[in-house]
DNA sequence: CGTGTGGTTGAACAATGTCAAGCTCTGTGG
DNA sequence: CCACAGAGCTTGACATTGTTCAACCACACG
């Protein structure tokens, strides 16, 4: 179930944007109701995905994009030999496809970590978004920094933090997105194996593992039978050096 | 010179946007005259920046946006006890200061590496771009996705890749930004020290010097008195297994 | 002439990768 | 119910890559 279309399935029940379960949480911000009438005839569909399934594919071209309603997954690169790079990771309330829809060509590919379920929105109604409404135009654009803003810091960590300041940082980052986007109902475990950490931080496996457990030593962290529980989410964030993820309203469509 | 306001002047002479000489380079897009109407008025001045002055500061509140009209820039982030990150290389053409306008507060400094021209734009006068001008809208997300998609490949790129392969893409990538943007009229010379290269691949100088040395005895690239030399654009490229910048006109305002 | 910046080099050392093996689950088919 | 296979985690020994330290060199500039 690796790609193509196996693992992905039109859901019979399709969440009406109003009623949106991400609109609720603290962290995004609210629609007028004329954006939130053009938003609902934005969206055409809804897709299930299976675990392990590849949503996009790096070279596809797609005539969608996506928003995330529920589940993880994650956004990745590949060098011809293999090596695989993960670039970040995508939460209930992102945005996916965005690249491939203004030039044409995915250049990433994003898996499914567990179920996801995803709004579909028509690429061809993009040009009436921008036209007609520009504050979600303004929205999308927000995104895109925004993406960026994330890109930076990792680039910032792979490139200059020491291997146990990466791990840390990663972990927070991810704890306190799961966090924001209401994701995981208070357990503090992100679904995610030690090669997706090592293919995060640039890592080797073995030297992930290592790494792991002297987090584990200072009980900042466990890992769990399949997937790693957050302890001491402030411990890792003051480990790693970084400022944390900015608060405030974000959009989303 | 290193910060605040030093270094840093408004310039005499002013360039009409209808006079652009960037828009006469194959690489950009053309504007409709009333693009180029609104552009030309949204542009309040020009600055000159010395090499060496910083031209945006890391949690600065700045209430302009700026392209580039001639120089080369860097995009850069620090760590507390000092260890820089390079994430990206500014030229003509390049719009800076988005993040900071759509979020309120830079998260990375750029620096000038050589004397910068830089258009002013009013952030004020962001809002009225996006309600009556979707066109332009439009430009500003295709922009910003694709910064985002250059640092994919960065990230790639220092996450993956060998010490070797990751200095032969940073050249080739420069390479190809710098020949597209025009600048350099013909010579292959780039305005970097080896500083520069090792703070942008997460490597130490002294390592970074032995790896440049490596590719100068393949005949790929030479270093200068004060800069790089390439030699061998697609070797390098080829070495780095690098794909190439995506081709095909751009958006610039 | 100094002085500073940037480049070069070798040696010792630390960080990280590779290899190889084994362990613990979990799911599956007999 | 058991045997087996596969995925994911763990560990130690060893190889490689990359860092740090400490020089020294060349050139530009005042």
């Amino acid at each position: 179930m690796a790609s193509g279309t196996v693992g992905i399935q039109q859901t019979r029940w399709r969440t009406p944007c109003q009623q949106c379960p991400l609109r609720s949480l603290p962290d995004f911000r609210d629609f007028t109701p004329k954006e939130l009438d053009f938003v609902s005839q934005f969206k055409s569909g809804e897709l299930s995905i299976e675990r392990g399934a590849t949503i996009l594919v790096e070279g596809m071209h797609s005539a969608h994009l996506f928003t995330v309603l529920s589940g993880w997954a994650f956004r990745y690169k590949l060098l011809p030999d293999g090596r695989r790079q993960i670039m970040n990771y995508v939460l209930p309330g992102d945005l996916i496809g965005l690249q491939g829809s203004l030039m044409g060509e995915m250049d990433h590919s994003i898996e499914a970590l567990t179920t996801v379920t995803l709004c579909v929105f028509e690429r061809s109604k993009l040009e009436r978004l921008f036209e007609r409404h520009a504050s979600l135009a303004y929205d999308l654009t927000w995104i895109a920094a925004h993406e960026e803003r994330i890109l930076d810091e990792h680039l910032l960590s792979i490139g200059r933090r020491t291997a146990l300041e990466r791990t840390a940082y990663l972990l927070s980052f991810i704890h306190q997105r799961a966090h924001l986007a209401g994701v995981n109902g208070g357990r503090r475990v992100l679904p995610i194996t030690q090669q997706h950490v090592a293919d995060t931080l640039g890592l080797s496996l073995v030297h992930t593992n290592k790494t792991l457990r002297k987090l584990a030593e200072r009980n900042l962290m466990r890992w769990q039978d399949k997937g790693c529980e957050i302890l001491d989410a402030d411990g890792l964030q003051m480990l790693a050096g970084w400022e944390g993820l900015q608060r405030g309203p974000r959009p989303f469509i």
